[in-house]
DNA sequence: GTCTATAGGCAGATAGAC
DNA sequence: GTCTATCTGCCTATAGAC
């Protein structure tokens, strides 16, 4: 009977899950383990039996946070820019992007997790480009760089006019950007 | 004499450069208080004679060194925005931008850190505008995206080739959008 | 695999001598 | 104002029982 490993499969996943959403909403250093684990249902001490370290989590937590948010995201390029640069993506608890959310956090950290991000950086940027087996082109990095740099600036803002006018100024050109005709 | 009022607002001077530097390289978490002060030249103990948390150094460092990169850039837009994305500026250890390598850390701290970083936003936006007493056009706010975001993203990637591309693309699209006559 | 317990270290902030 | 010493608390990671 294969169950054992079922079970370490699914205790790993909780573990996983449980991290998306709290490194995504507070960054590496603002999360411990102990949240990780008491958020997933387990204590601390069984949170080497499936990850290293910390950075691994973090590492892993990126990936798997950036495909959740794929699968949950199979519209147009259109539709997802609206929601991206939307204002309840800013405050939203789930579905978040790291991308955004950790833009700055990621510097600080060790090669695997600079390595997860770049990865998903640019599968999304290839995403946005519109064409599925070509290296993005400057323009899907500029919209994408809008719409990263856009979701990071609003959440870092405190004045709430400022904030709606940074999103509609970043939506109006990474729409613009990715026009199949640009007139 | 009033000397020590000198040496105190000296004292004050050295913690704050101190700490500009090392808060905008490696973020919030990762410095102590112990680096700032042995940096300034003085020890822990001293720091609660001139700031009350490490949160206020926080927001004062950051005020301060958008500051003094102001009156380091006091050239034209267009010049401001190649220096802004360059590859120097990445690994800059000195004069680099809070308002980029800060950017998914402000919102973790409390409001006057918010207020500073708003501040500092809107005041650069302005810059980029070109016209010094209106509020920044939509134009202006999508430049300053694309340069801070850039500034951010390229920092965050691991592929130099890629990294660079971010920053070309950016620069285009900055330069595009504070261009006088956009054709 | 998961638990409790603990090792070992570092941080922010305060107290009191000078 | 600056120093040394300390309080208090939290963290990552490990050890060993079950």
């Amino acid at each position: 009977m294969p169950w054992p490993s079922t079970r370490r499969a699914e205790s790993r996943d909780r573990i996983l899950f449980s991290a998306e959403r709290l490194f995504t909403q507070s960054g590496f250093d603002q999360v411990s383990i102990d949240q990780v684990m008491q958020n997933a249902g387990m204590t601390r001490g069984a949170f080497y039996a499936h990850f290293r370290s910390k950075q691994e989590l973090y590492s892993e937590a990126i990936l798997s946070a950036a495909w959740r948010m794929g699968a949950q995201h199979p519209t147009d390029v259109e539709t997802l820019i609206r929601a991206y640069l939307s204002p309840e993506h800013l405050g939203q608890k789930k579905g978040s992007c790291p991308l955004a959310f950790l833009v700055s956090d990621i510097g600080q950290r060790d090669q695997p997790v600079r390595d997860s991000y770049t990865k998903v950086f640019s599968a999304l940027a290839t995403k946005v480009s519109g064409v599925p087996d070509a290296e993005p082109d400057a323009a899907a990095l500029r919209a994408l760089v809008l719409m990263v740099g856009g979701v990071a600036v609003a959440r870092a803002l405190n004045d709430p006019i400022l904030v709606e006018r940074v999103l509609a100024a970043c939506r109006e050109g990474a729409l613009s950007e990715t026009a199949s005709v640009p007139l």
